[in-house]
DNA sequence: AGTTTTTTGTTCACTTCCCGACAGAAGGGA
DNA sequence: TCCCTTCTGTCGGGAAGTGAACAAAAAACT
């Protein structure tokens, strides 16, 4: 509930409005600000020079490049300040971890990965992720040791009522409270969500869904989440769990999931298992890097194995298009960007889902790539520091 | 869009926030109008004299009922005005049509239903449905006869840019505009929606999900569809046909689907199937109301064959849960409050769904049944009527 | 070159909207 | 009867937003 008089939450909105306008749209004059939020000029010179007071925007003077317009005035253009002091983004995966330190626009200053063991033991993880947020941070420089905020991503559905990542699924995470444990470490406050989330966060702030309304991003990688855009919100349900469709069953006799289940379309078209089935045909050690390598240049059993895993997951995910009728379907994760996953997935959809419902929806590979959820790790903690709620 | 300076939109939404509440909350004093809205007491008294004057709300000067808080001076009591005119809801169904009149606060006057073929024919269906709202208007008097908005529900996937329902499902209504027609009969604007959408918004404004964020109201009768809610509003997706729920393939090798698919959620659970196979055993004939009685009775063939459904059906909702995680699934249309139906549904979706998505949701029945649709139409007609845009 | 046009940003007077404080109204309880 | 509580109306003031007018800067036109 937002607090304050009538006025002073119309002024915080259209502050918002503002600010969100610069952050998707890029530098803007006052007049286009005004164009773009409808308010008029005078009233957003008033916003932009109690915003620059407050240090949250600047002006830039871009002399440099050439005004586009043609004729008239030529603008100064009104940009986000990176401002003082920095965010972090945490993205923890099942065998990774990376870190990145951001400016307060979102912009990535410095960045890092390593590979670790996550599931075993979050506390263990949750140390390596402290250190490397501190190490970053304080080689960038003084300033940027000032973190306001931080991020993070974890690999597993997240229930935000007790802030706690569901019981059962990661072995040694149980009774932990990510945020509050990697608060504790930094003294900084933490907002945690799951990956599928946040990719699709980033996806859609940043990425191949920007713009769109409905979208589903899926991430498919160790396991098979997604992250639901509707309305251009987050949906994240009732408990936080919404998107779980790596456990839809499959199949009635299949192979027995973590989630207690058997048959869940994770243990037929992940990639742990996709690796499974191909690596006896392959002298070299497989990974979904070389995968999507191999896939590119034709292999044809790679293109088999992830044509037939992508039908299966578009079979999933054309009753979800019949149920939600999106936009758009993002493909993320270290599988996602592979094309005869892409390619059974659209023809599954295609075949699956109603022909109006098929026609509306596109499905494209993620433009940020695996470091989607990084991104969103970021773009969660440079909104959460804007405002402060 | 909404038009006008940003302080116009500004009293616009809170007078909005005021007509909201008087809607969900019933007739209110100033100062509970205060304290629902977060506004002060001048601004609600300011609003209420506009609203008065624009003969939106009226002072109840009821004295009868002693004032529950104790001392202190007796509240004047603000609730909607039905105002002057009316407003038609029409429900068409597969196989009836429903017509009801009420005034601008939502209350209905009357009511009358007759059993037609509304597939075969849309023109002739459109037809009646005019001459029954004419009807009914008229003979309710003088004032009622003015009718200020019509809000309609077809049987099948309305899309909402071409004004059309989708082309295939309803043989008699090819390229055929259902509001733009009775609009043209009745002279009023009409706004049209889907059956399930309908219902889900009936449920969720007065029925068993009001107060829930997140919920999805399945239709189960002629055919299966759902309503879906999401943070309050309901879902309708990029062009209007989100909720087809009846077309998820539950086999392989299922019957052919009037969609084209086959083996449709739809051939398997809706109310034809399922009668037709009880028919067989029984001497009587049976309807979807004969059917729900016998379950009650505790028929133990009815109770088999609707478990059964309700376990299919449940499947498919059960996969929805773990993609919306919602609170409360409502079942409706002719079946939804038969209580096999609804275990069976219960039980498929505590199976298939992940466990805290399950616990989390509940399965209840429709609490206005089959007129579930025909008040949904009601309360899109107030909710044109009462903002003009 | 000089003028016109176009676009931008600022200042000022004004309206709209909301809120706090005060006072009046109406009933219950000591 | 007097006090207390709760509700409602009114008044003055503050805050937000807007349009009109004006100044500034650059391109376009003559």
């Amino acid at each position: 509930m937002p607090s304050g008089s009538s006025l002073e939450r119309l002024r915080a909105a259209n502050r918002r409005a503002l600010l969100a306008l610069l952050d998707t749209e890029g530098p803007l004059s006052r007049a286009d600000l005004a164009r773009g939020t409808g308010l008029s000029r005078t009233t957003i010179s008033g916003l932009v020079t109690d915003l620059v007071a407050a240090g949250q925007v600047v002006e830039t003077t871009d002399k440099g490049r050439p005004h586009k317009g043609g004729s008239g005035r030529p603008p100064m253009l009104i940009a986000l300040s990176p401002g003082s002091g920095t965010v972090v983004g945490v993205d923890l995966g099942h065998r990774h971890l990376r870190v990145a330190l951001a400016d307060r626009t979102g912009t990535v200053l410095a960045e890092e990965t390593e590979t670790i063991d996550v599931d075993e033991d979050g506390t263990a993880a949750l140390d390596r992720a402290a250190a490397a947020a501190r190490r970053i941070a304080h080689a960038a420089g003084k300033d940027a040791a000032r973190v306001h905020m931080v991020g993070m991503c974890v690999p597993a559905p997240f229930d935000r009522r007790s802030a706690r990542i569901r019981t059962g699924i990661l072995r040694g995470w149980r009774d932990l409270s990510p945020g509050e444990e990697l608060a504790r470490r930094l003294g900084v406050p933490v907002h945690v969500d799951n990956d599928a989330n946040l990719g699709a966060l980033a996806e859609h702030t940043r990425g191949a869904s920007h713009g769109s309304a409905h979208a589903i991003y899926v991430k498919i990688a160790s396991g098979i989440g997604a992250g639901i855009v509707l309305g251009g919100r987050l949906h994240r349900g009732a408990t936080g769990q919404a998107g779980e469709i790596g456990h839809v069953q499959v199949g009635e006799d299949g192979a027995i999931c973590r989630c207690g289940n058997r048959g869940c379309l994770e243990t037929v078209a992940a990639a742990p298992r996709l690796l499974a089935v191909l690596q006896p045909a392959y002298d070299e050690p497989l990974t979904a890097t070389r995968v999507r390598e191999l896939d590119a240049e034709g292999d044809a059993g790679v293109r088999r194995v992830l044509s037939d895993a992508g039908r299966t997951i578009g079979r999933a995910l054309a009753d979800l298009c019949n149920s939600l009728n999106p936009e758009v379907i993002v493909l993320g994760g270290s599988l996602g960007a592979s094309a005869s996953l892409r390619e059974g997935i659209r023809a599954a959809v295609d075949r699956y889902a109603q022909p109006d419902t098929a026609d509306a929806v596109r499905v494209v590979a993620a433009q940020l790539g695996d470091r989607a959820e990084l991104v969103g790790a970021v773009a969660l903690a440079v909104a959460r520091s804007r405002e402060p709620s």
